[in-house]
DNA sequence: TATGAATGAGTGTTCATTCAT
DNA sequence: GATGAATGAACACTCATTCAT
């Protein structure tokens, strides 16, 4: 008829540019609803199209997880080794890593909680793919502590696998806090306690009257916990 | 045997042992699979009755999940604060909470997956049960750690709850490459190697005590940082 | 122990009063919710008995349902009969019975719903018992007409049975509409005006000019329609 | 025949045809075994589809009752509104509605049944939609009573709605009998007699002229017990 | 006789996947 | 290649009834 109610083109898109708009709507809808609540019939309406096409992309479900955590991975671990290289030093390189890791879980909170709480507990979907990216992407820590054994500017009586442990697992616990509470996430601040306890420890100095500086450091920490908890 | 279908004997039990055995299997069902996968169907054929049978003990799948998360939940407080209280010194105290936490994720791996991946993201299952009873958990160590800080023995410059963040978070992390790559974990080499490093720091010696001048830069710079946040 | 939790006592009843109070339970439970609805579980729970012991009573919960429904009726006929004894003519005998049914059915309306909308459609359930008790609950209305048509008060050319149908009818219709409305059902005037039309017609008398009764009859009918819309 | 289980061949239909099928094989089996009676599989079976099927044309088993009722419902209003159009004088008018009425619970029993006895009695049932469509339907035999009165054709001095409340709910508790009694119903024979005892009524003509005395005394005390009620 | 734990067939509903068009 | 109607197996949950105690 040509009336009003848009008849919807047929619209004849390069495949490329379908797949990466179903990718898009499933990278939504997973990080929203995690994967086995998120339904294929909703990426398909969200990307607009029907869901037999869906499965002419990917030809199950899983495959599409994959695919969206694959291209999330390979683009963060593009960002961050560039990030490192540009750095010298291993305690700026830590504390870079921190702070990134930080920064992503907070604005990638959904892929993030659908990686860590759908996909690696369950071996079917933690398959070899996202082992591997996962360890393409903790090497990335993994080679700056050693390096910086090496150098010496890290203790060497450490594992340096269990440093990263640490880094990574610490982050995360203290984000799902932020998380649950609901409260705007300090990415700033948090990057920074957490890399200080990693990088000091926290038994106090056995030197007593160590220096001027550790006391005004320490003020200024308590000044920020202050701050922290009055917001 | 010999007979087609198994036809199961009508066997009468006490209510509270009963109770005792479909839980049991429910833990089980739920630690291996999860709490969406696992069906009620297979958590009564493991603990031997019909379906039907279990919903005469527990209304909801849910209630079911709850009852087997608190249960472990008030064994192992239990166990910890008892623990804790014969130990002295925040950093025995600390090692002390960190082994005993390795040991039960090794131990009961199935349990903790299923309260961090299912539980804990989900509003609907984490109520305030779990959640009470999470905050009991790590407030054992959260006391640890605050009353090492009023005695001196730990560093009063840093967020407590970061460092129980750190010391759990770390703690789970370090060991899914352990549950991943099906190795047998280390426990005790694994414990002590995590409390060194949040005890000790990583840093080498000499960075640390590096020099007074860069610290109260590094100082000061947060307090610049901290004070654009305030305004 | 004696102690405070009242023990209870293994209350051994005469038979015949436990299967009173079963009644008593399930005309409540079958009343308030219907038959489909009503559980087996809940009518034990309120007459204060297990479930088994329910069915050393009644074999089924289709036997109890028609016990209950048995009961009602009984008591209703007998008290109806003895009603339109005590009174002469057929007019007075049937505004008496519509009177009493309106009635009935305000002060149980769970029976009537259950006989009417689950019984009564269902010819599993509305077997020759409650057939013949209906039965001989309208055959009360049927004789008093026939004896109405017999002695000439009433008009000889209609059939009786549909005289009762209409009565019988047109008052449960009419009672729906306060049920639904969740109005207070005004019983006598209800009931006058049903006997109205039943016995006079709506056809306006084709004598002109007939009486100066019923024009003051008229005016009071349209006063009482006036106030019962304004309610 | 021959095969161990007839495999469905996967048939494909206009999505407008498969609907009506669905629909069709509903009203059959609502109409035989009310709602809740009636399962979705056995719709489905005999609509020669799978239950999931169902689901695609109609969300709950709820929303597929309520469009066989309206679809009904729309139908009959539809034919009645045509018919009272066609007619002159509201006795003419009445006695087409009457024998109507009669005449679709003749030959739709089963909707009728589940309107009156699983519909109107739940309130999640019988929401607004059937509320509404229930109104339309007997509001036409309003009409034609309202216009009657106003012409002076029938009796003003009663209350219209009762009057209609006594065709519909007479007509109603005539036809069960036939239905228990399994006899095939006299469809015009029936309509004229409820017909006649609504528009004559049942007292003999002298009876109903009996004295202008008697009936202003029954008005009188109708008008005291209305005062009564009224303060 | 009374108990109440146990049964098991049944319910409506969901959804990844297939395949005729 | 794209479609979307159709599939079918699975799920949590209910409840009248049975029967070992």
């Amino acid at each position: 008829m040509g009336g009003a109610t848009a008849r919807r083109k047929r619209t004849r898109r390069p495949r490329e540019q379908r797949e990466q708009e179903i990718l898009a709507a499933a990278r939504r809808v997973f990080g929203a609803q995690g994967f086995a609540a998120g339904s294929v019939a909703e990426i398909a309406q969200q990307a607009g199209v029907v869901e037999g096409t869906v499965y002419t992309y990917f030809a199950t479900k899983r495959e599409l997880l994959l695919r969206v955590v694959t291209d999330f991975y390979e683009a963060l671990i593009r960002d961050v080794e560039g990030g490192v290289r540009a750095l010298r030093g291993a305690e700026n390189q830590l504390r870079y890593l921190i702070a990134r890791h930080v920064a992503v879980f907070v604005e990638d909170l959904g892929i993030c909680r659908l990686v860590l709480s759908e996909i690696r507990p369950d071996p079917a979907l933690y398959g070899d793919a996202v082992l591997t990216l996962n360890r393409r992407y903790t090497a990335i820590a993994l080679g700056v502590i050693e390096r910086g054994m090496a150098t010496g500017e890290l203790r060497g009586d450490l594992s340096p696998t269990l440093v990263r442990d640490l880094i990574y697992g610490g982050t995360e616990h203290a984000l799902w806090r932020y998380v649950f509470a609901g409260a705007e996430t300090p990415v700033d601040v948090l990057s920074d306690a957490l890399a200080d306890i990693v990088l000091r420890g926290t038994l106090a100095q056995e030197a007593a009257g160590e220096s001027a500086a550790s006391r005004i450091e320490r003020a200024v920490a308590a000044l920020e916990r202050h701050a922290e908890h009055a917001t």
